[in-house]
DNA sequence: ATCCTCCCCTAC
DNA sequence: TAAGGTAGGGGAGGAT
């Protein structure tokens, strides 16, 4: 260590003895020496103290401080290597305590000092960690002129005049003062010391609720930021590190109408202690009747220190909130009978809180929803008085480099067992890390010693293994978490390792006190990993250890490299966009994912978002109990299957009438096409009646002669995603669907009114044989039974008992209805019903989809692009451009994956469990609008076949030069379909558009 | 033999 | 305490 004075030069060189230091280990212990420093806030109070009782300041060392404490044992010490007292050899080393002891009096206080430390006295403070002290009349002056000069220096502004700080502190400055900076990254630069560019690498909220030791971070959630430094821009630098962001978590709580004020000061004295602030914020709540006419409603926002304190207070408000909406259900519903009826006032203001919203964010979720930060992309990162500046980089696209550890782990087991940590051990561990592989035996298992191995499976797939043989399993152990602390890998990748590796790892090193696929790989690699039955294992590892070896080494390297190409892109890709940290996209499913990104969309909407959705657990039919409701999916249709090729002719029998049909109808058709689909002029075609006229002849001559043996047209037809276009095109988001009392509370329920939709779909349920009757005879039956049990409360309802009690019931019934009627379940009723959708509701939830939908087309065409210029560049044999190019090749199509992704989990997510945005209507309605697509296409289909054939329709848009160049244009093509799909004779969800009726024209030979 | 229920897997 | 959906084939196993 160098210890540097105040102008920069040096003091002296610094060295530490430590005593044993052998016996530290790297990775477990060896950065766990004490060594006690001052803290920042003594300092402070110190120094204010000195300046509050003008007293003197001056700075004295104490030499070697930690050897000062008391020491209550003896300790000995071997006599250091090269420091050895060559008459006494064999002799050891004896702590003192007072050891130097001399006396060098500058005072009394310090004599007095001196009299019990070693001190140097340093005169009056003028310099310390890096601070120059200034004493004046006033007070003290603490400066960095070296830190200054450095930051000058650097960015050539020496000349500069220079203005006084600190600031003015009453002024207030707004947004809208000054102007933007062009660059503020130079200007940070000047302002704080390190401004790196950052890649965020992950988010995690960190709870502080109780710290005893450092004081001034007590009680103040915080989001912790890991970043990795830009090793471009800066120096070459990869190393990481973390900031803290203070963000106050927080709900929303709805009130009775203009009672927010009353109830803002209420709950600021019921939680006086835990709330930090509240707001009241204007909203919009799509749920809110009459929204439309343009209603906003108040919310609450209440913003808390900590998590502990949001979870407390939200605890207490759920069970109010609960009983208020009931009392107001029963209030409402009395008010409708008894209209006109004085309202009573009630005293107590917390009667008049109506709703909870938004309160299970986690708050990092929150924290990356409304700062609007995302892992996976660059920052520049600077530090204000408020806190921590992002400002988001979007010039650079090129992902960080992460160090990516794939292992896998081989285990003794018993014969017939699944390996068991309690008595099995680790034989070997293999693992890759930036695409070296690494091998550690342990010799305890494996009968010899192993060397060096290569298994590169395919050119692209490099495995060199160094191989490290160890003595037993703690040594293993040690070794590889010494390895891991040295290569500090920012991802872990195993097989299934949440569940076995990760585990059984942790297991094995508590043992001796230490802290801390190929079905797929086949498939997508395009080779098989070795296989050995885990019977043979450990028998092998005695026998065969070589071969065991290159088994386990196969493991890491598929493993990797699978990560490496199919799943590190996209789950980076993931994260951009959806406001959580790499590893939990990677482990959430589609259904939150998809919520995660309507939540940030309703953030920016200013919607509100619903509560999660339950579903009723006590709902009829009739008079029967239902056991479960959905709609009816996706249709299918099943159609003549055989092998036909389009080289062996085949029998066609038409409909002479169907073709007549479409003759009359040609004028409408090819307008729309033009028109509609073409969004041409009709004027602007000039050869319209050259392809009206050949088109005619054609369907004329197939009505002629519909008796044809022609080699049939094979297509292979796809038209993607169905499900999402209906949604746009029908605009249909939960928030649309409408019921009539809804709309009869809105302001533009008018007559004539066009806003509404309505739209079929179609409810099937299953319930139980059991009556109604039956039922709640069940349900008493056990209410019964659990209060004769003795701890449930007489005045529990069964609804408040816990999930597993109204389980019960089912089982229950279950059992009754085989005993009374030999059947559980009536046979599932269906039921065609009618959605209203509102086309005026905000369209948030549709816009994100819209907008998703286009972007991943824009993130297809970049791929394009990229694709186009990775050849150029393969062309030119430029390898930085090659590389360039490769990467963002790379990250577009795992950019456009990850949206396909969630586009098409949006329509299932209206009806995931606990969704927010929950619709069974919705949904209905999608597979309903899809079914009569596809039932329209078959129709055709058979009509224009008039043979149940494997037969189904393309739609081909005529291209607008075909029409101008007086081309006859392939309008649409009816053909034979033959796809894998032969094999289970099916056609399903067969994908087509709407516009398809208008479209089909013929089939024919016109093969241009 | 026939029906059912449950489970697993796949298509979309 | 986290969870996209439905349709549908096919097999095992049980009850009748």
């Amino acid at each position: 260590m160098i210890k540097r004075n105040m102008d920069r030069s040096i003091d002296r060189y610094k060295v530490r003895l430590v005593v044993k230091g052998f016996t530290l280990r790297l990775g477990i212990d060896f950065h766990a020496t004490f060594s006690p420093v001052v803290k920042p806030t003594i300092i402070q109070i110190v120094l204010s103290m000195v300046i509050h009782h003008n007293w003197h300041l001056c700075q004295l060392d104490v030499n070697n401080a930690f050897l000062q404490g008391n020491l209550e044992k003896e300790v000995y010490m071997v006599q250091p290597l090269g420091f050895t007292n060559d008459d006494k050899p064999t002799h050891i080393c004896r702590m003192h305590n007072n050891l130097w002891l001399e006396t060098s009096p500058v005072g009394m206080v310090i004599a007095s000092l001196a009299s019990k430390f070693f001190i140097k006295d340093l005169g009056n403070l003028y310099y310390f960690l890096g601070v120059e002290v200034i004493r004046s009349s006033n007070g003290l002056i603490l400066t960095q002129p070296n830190y200054v000069n450095e930051n000058q220096n650097d960015e050539s502004v020496t000349d500069c005049n220079s203005v006084p700080t600190p600031m003015s502190a009453t002024e207030l400055l707004t947004l809208s003062n000054g102007t933007h900076l062009t660059d503020a990254t130079r200007y940070r630069r000047v302002l704080v010391h390190h401004l790196p560019t950052i890649y965020c690498d992950n988010l995690g909220s960190t709870f502080l609720s109780k710290n005893p030791v450092l004081h001034s971070c007590v009680k103040y959630a915080v989001v912790d930021f890991h970043f990795i430094r830009h090793h471009v821009d800066v120096k070459k630098d990869d190393s990481t590190f973390k900031v803290k962001y203070r963000f106050r978590p927080y709900f929303y709580v709805a009130t009775k109408d203009k009672m927010e004020t009353d109830v803002d000061s209420y709950l600021r004295r019921r939680y006086e202690s835990k709330i930090a602030d509240i707001e009241v914020l204007e909203k919009e709540d799509l749920d809110f009747k009459n929204h439309l006419s343009g209603l906003h409603r108040s919310y609450l926002k209440i913003s808390f220190d900590t998590v502990q304190e949001l979870m407390d207070v939200k605890r207490d408000l759920t069970h109010i909130v609960e009983r208020n909406q009931t009392k107001f259900d029963t209030i409402e519903a009395y008010e409708s009978i008894l209209t006109g009826k004085s309202k009573q006032r009630s005293q107590d203001f917390i009667d008049y809180i109506t709703d909870l919203r938004e309160y299970d964010v986690p708050n990092h979720v929150r924290f990356a929803i409304d700062i609007d930060v995302r892992c996976g992309q660059w920052y520049d990162v600077g530090v204000s008085s408020s806190g921590v500046m992002l400002e988001k980089r979007t010039d650079l696209l090129q992902r960080a480099e992460v160090h990516v550890c794939a292992f896998d782990i081989e285990t003794t087991k018993l014969p017939l067992k699944f390996p068991d940590a309690e008595y099995d051990s680790v034989m070997m561990i293999s693992y890759m890390v930036d695409g070296q592989g690494y091998l550690i035996i342990n010799r305890e298992c494996v009968a010899e010693d192993i060397e060096d191995i290569e298994y590169t499976p395919k050119p692209e797939y490099e495995g060199h293994f160094k191989v490290t043989n160890v003595k037993n399993e703690e040594g293993l152990l040690c070794h590889w978490f010494a390895h891991m602390q040295v290569v500090k890998p920012g991802i872990y990748v195993t097989y299934n390792g949440d569940f076995f590796d990760w585990p059984f790892v942790e297991t094995r090193a508590a043992l001796y006190g230490l802290s801390l696929k190929d079905a797929v790989t086949k498939a997508k690699l395009g080779y098989d990993p070795l296989e050995v039955n885990p019977e043979d294992m450990v028998r092998f590892a005695k026998e065969k250890p070589q071969m065991m070896a290159s088994y386990s080494v196969s493991d890491a390297v598929s493993t990797y490299y699978l990560y490496m190409t199919y799943v590190h892109p996209f789950i980076f890709s993931l994260a951009t966009i959806i406001p959580m940290p790499p590893d939990e996209v990677l482990r959430k499913g589609s259904g939150t994912l998809c919520e995660m990104l309507l939540m940030v969309q309703a953030y920016k909407a200013n919607v509100i978002c619903p509560n999660k959705h339950q579903s009723d657990p006590e709902k009829f039919y009739g008079s029967q109990f239902l056991e479960s409701e959905t709609y009816i999916g996706g249709h299918v249709e099943c159609l003549e299957s055989g092998v036909f090729r389009s080289d062996i002719p085949t029998s066609f029998k038409l409909d002479p009438s169907v073709y007549e049909l479409l003759i009359n109808n040609l004028d409408r058709d090819l307008q729309y096409a033009i028109i509609v689909e073409g969004k041409m002029d009709l004027e602007s075609v000039i050869n319209y009646d050259e392809v009206k006229n050949a088109i005619t002849e054609k369907l004329m001559s197939l009505r002629d002669n519909p008796l044809r043996e022609e080699c049939p047209l094979i297509y292979h037809l796809d038209v993607a995603g169905m499900y999402p276009n209906i949604i746009l095109t029908n605009r249909l988001q939960p928030p649309s669907i409408v019921s009539d009392e809804i709309c009869t509370a809105c302001d533009f329920n008018r007559p004539g009114k066009k806003c509404l939709r309505k739209l079929e779909w179609v409810w099937r349920g299953e319930m139980y044989m059991a009556k109604r009757s039956d039922y709640y005879h069940i349900k008493r039956q056990l209410e019964s039974e659990l209060v004769e049990g003795g701890d449930c409360q007489r005045s529990k309802s069964f609804l408040d008992l816990p999930k597993a009690e109204q389980v019960k019931i089912k089982d229950r019934l279950k059992k009754y209805c085989q005993k009374a009627s030999k059947r559980v379940l009536e046979k599932p009723v269906t039921e065609v019903r009618e959605a209203g959708i509102c086309m005026r509701e905000n369209p948030f939830y549709v816009d994100t989809v819209r907008s998703f939908r286009d972007r991943r087309y824009e993130y297809k065409g970049l791929n394009k692009v990229w694709k186009g210029k990775l050849s150029e560049a393969e062309a030119s044999g430029n390898s930085m451009k090659i590389q360039e190019a490769q990467d963002l090749v790379v990250l577009h199509d795992s950019l456009q994956l990850a949206h396909k992704c969630i586009l098409n989990s949006i329509y299932g997510y209206v009806m995931c469990k606990g969704a927010r945005w929950y619709s069974m209507e919705m949904a209905g309605v999608v597979t309903y609008t899809g079914a009569k697509i596809i039932q329209n296409a078959l129709f055709w289909t058979v009509k224009l076949q008039c043979r149940k054939r494997c037969f189904t329709v393309s739609v081909s848009l005529p291209h607008k030069e075909h029409l101008l160049h007086r081309e006859i244009p392939l309008l649409a093509t009816l053909s034979n379909v033959k796809t894998a799909s032969l094999a289970s004779n099916q056609v399903k969800h067969a994908t087509l558009c709407g516009t398809l009726t208008l479209q089909i024209c013929f089939q024919g030979h016109l093969r241009t």
